[in-house]
DNA sequence: CGGCATCCCGTGAGATACTG
DNA sequence: CAGTATCTCACGGGATGCCG
């Protein structure tokens, strides 16, 4: 199926007006996706959401170098997304768990899709920047 | 086939160990693509040379908002990752021509499956945003 | 426990000017 | 035409300390 001739689908493959708008491609979500999915914490963060529910330090212990700072900044972000959901629990000290919402679930296909090419290709990318970094 | 029940497949859906390495997360291969993919031109790039071989200027009169500089960089970090060719023809002036790497080629399609995501979930994250912002 | 406030730094990225 | 060189600034992200 996928053979020498690489077939483009979709989006990606759909005319663009050239030249691409500023506006457009800012606004475009695609590109908001992207930038989202592009930080530093976010895919690790849902991939561990993707497994099961975890309380606020449970992640933070989890996940090795993270800040607090960032892990509430990056988990912020993703409920503002609706990607990420937060329900606390009026327990006494607070509990707080943090889930995917089913639009998160949905986003770890498309994300798993592209983490197996960045396995599937890891050689390849570092064989290419060994090359270059040749004398 | 994609019910309501969503299977997360493959790497993502792989055992991490717990708590995740700092070490293992910044070497990760799926980090760094997520990286390149993250920032404000590689993708768009790649989609206006998936269409076609590009010259240097033709690109950046083809993408409203960039600057020299970024799309010389951003070029060439697509180079250095084998993403992107670059082609001098010893005319003169002298012309260079930019075309997607098979590599880069294979890309394309976990890339769009992403942006189809995108495309299709755009509005709900624009909900949940307002959500958010409500009073 | 689950945060927020503050300070600080490296880098992503734009503007401008110059070159083979 | 196809870049390189500087300067500059905003922002992502870390460290630390305080709070309900």
């Amino acid at each position: 199926m996928s053979d020498t001739h690489t077939d483009v689908p979709s989006v990606v493959s759909a005319p663009l007006p050239i030249p691409v708008p500023l506006e457009e491609h800012q606004a475009c979500p695609v590109t908001d996706v992207l930038r989202r999915v592009g930080d530093r914490w976010s895919v690790l963060i849902m991939i561990l959401l993707g497994k099961r529910s975890y309380r606020f330090n449970e992640l933070h212990r989890s996940i090795e170098g993270i800040s607090q700072r960032m892990l509430t900044r990056t988990l912020r972000g993703l409920e503002h997304d609706g990607l990420v959901s937060r329900t606390v629990h009026p327990t006494n000290p607070p509990t707080v768990e943090y889930d995917l919402t089913p639009l998160g679930r949905t986003l770890l296909e498309p994300l798993s899709a592209l983490a197996d090419w960045a396995v599937a290709h890891g050689a390849d990318i570092a064989t290419a920047r060994e090359r270059h970094a040749a004398p």
